[in-house]
DNA sequence: GCAATAAGAGACCGTTCGGTCTCATTTGAA
DNA sequence: TTCAAATGAGACCGAACGGTCTCTTATTGC
């Protein structure tokens, strides 16, 4: 029984890639099949349907990818240098998983139908967006961030801007859109956000 | 011979829609064949292939929707107003093709693959770019903007956060990540792009 | 080492895909 | 009114799709 554990596992990690970069209807079983090095019989022994690996295959590459975007974080003390570090994070940490971030393609890719995928997807975006309100409502509480801030808002206004300057950077095959809004948000979390001592 | 202009016009008319909410792959010929009330020879007497017909509908979806965008631009004297009133254009006006902003679709959708319909994605980003460009160097030029301002800097953050905030909207079916972002982008062109008179 | 069970191979299924081709019908200029 | 050219219908094609099922082979507890 260990045997087919070990398996399923590694049929996830080698399916996360593929439907990350290709979405759910361009990853072909017959990709699939190629990259596990499996037969037909041999992956769906360990899934019911094509959905249930893609979700569970978009719940990995979405772990891996978040994890890489909050790595050493909690190393720093004050929340707003946390927040600066963050974007840092995802401006240079990216590639996690070949294809770019899950979420922006599985938002995109299940915005019709698919609703399986599109609540994981859901799900990813509310647990970013959570991370980052908790980060910055502990700011207000250890009073590095000015207290009138909306932390929802601001949240959201980072999450938005990033993963829109990856869109544009991938269409682009550059890293300036992401440079650009990174030290946007530089400046304004400095100017705008950070509580002076 | 102008029957048959007319047929293709339609064609590409009513592919747009279903181009742009299921993607490529997902958009069937089937599905096309339902929507323009035509058989398949119909449509490949107007068309190659898929992908050529996919090409112009993405150039047609395209432009409605720069042209909602940009509706009412010429009309404002003051290049910072007409920045404004484009954030808020794009906040209020979407929809011109149902299934959300084409760029952002295609952008995503070609990522892997699919060569043509990509390079129309990356030529539509240039002109949309290209035009904020001029209206930021025409606002320079005319003492609307400060002369420091990077205006491909600027016209790249503009496209990344309100692409951004549309496709967080979108999983979310809320319109407050445009709105936070529309409010966001407003406050920084008041106070740190517009020139004071 | 054996037996029970788990794991995987791969032939097979019906469906749908994009695309082709022939032929009937419609169109419109002379 | 005629008739050639333009237009569209729809049968047909091979390939690829996701999924099922049976049978062989490994694995594992005893």
């Amino acid at each position: 029984m260990r045997k087919g554990q070990q398996t399923r596992l590694e049929i996830i990690r080698k399916a996360a890639p593929i439907f990350n970069q290709r979405g759910y209807d361009g990853a072909a079983l017959s990709a699939l099949m190629k990259a596990t090095g499996l037969e037909k019989g041999g992956i769906y022994r360990h899934f019911d349907s094509k959905q249930q690996l893609a979700a569970e295959a978009f719940d990995y590459a979405w772990q891996e990818t978040l994890l890489a975007r909050i790595r050493d974080l909690d190393a720093i003390p004050n929340a707003l240098d946390r927040l600066k570090l963050f974007v840092a994070n995802f401006a240079e940490r990216r590639g996690a998983i070949p294809g770019g971030c899950p979420l922006l393609n599985t938002a995109i890719d299940t915005d019709d139908g698919n609703v399986v995928l599109r609540g994981r997807a859901r799900k990813a975006l509310h647990e970013w967006r959570n991370y980052l309100i908790s980060v910055i409502a502990g700011g207000i509480k250890e009073r590095d961030i000015r207290p009138g801030v909306d932390a929802k808002k601001l949240a959201t206004l980072v999450i938005s801007s990033l993963e829109g300057a990856l869109m544009v950077g991938r269409l682009e095959r550059s890293e300036d859109p992401l440079r650009a809004v990174q030290a946007h948000l530089n400046s304004y979390l400095e100017t705008e956000v950070r509580l002076p001592a």
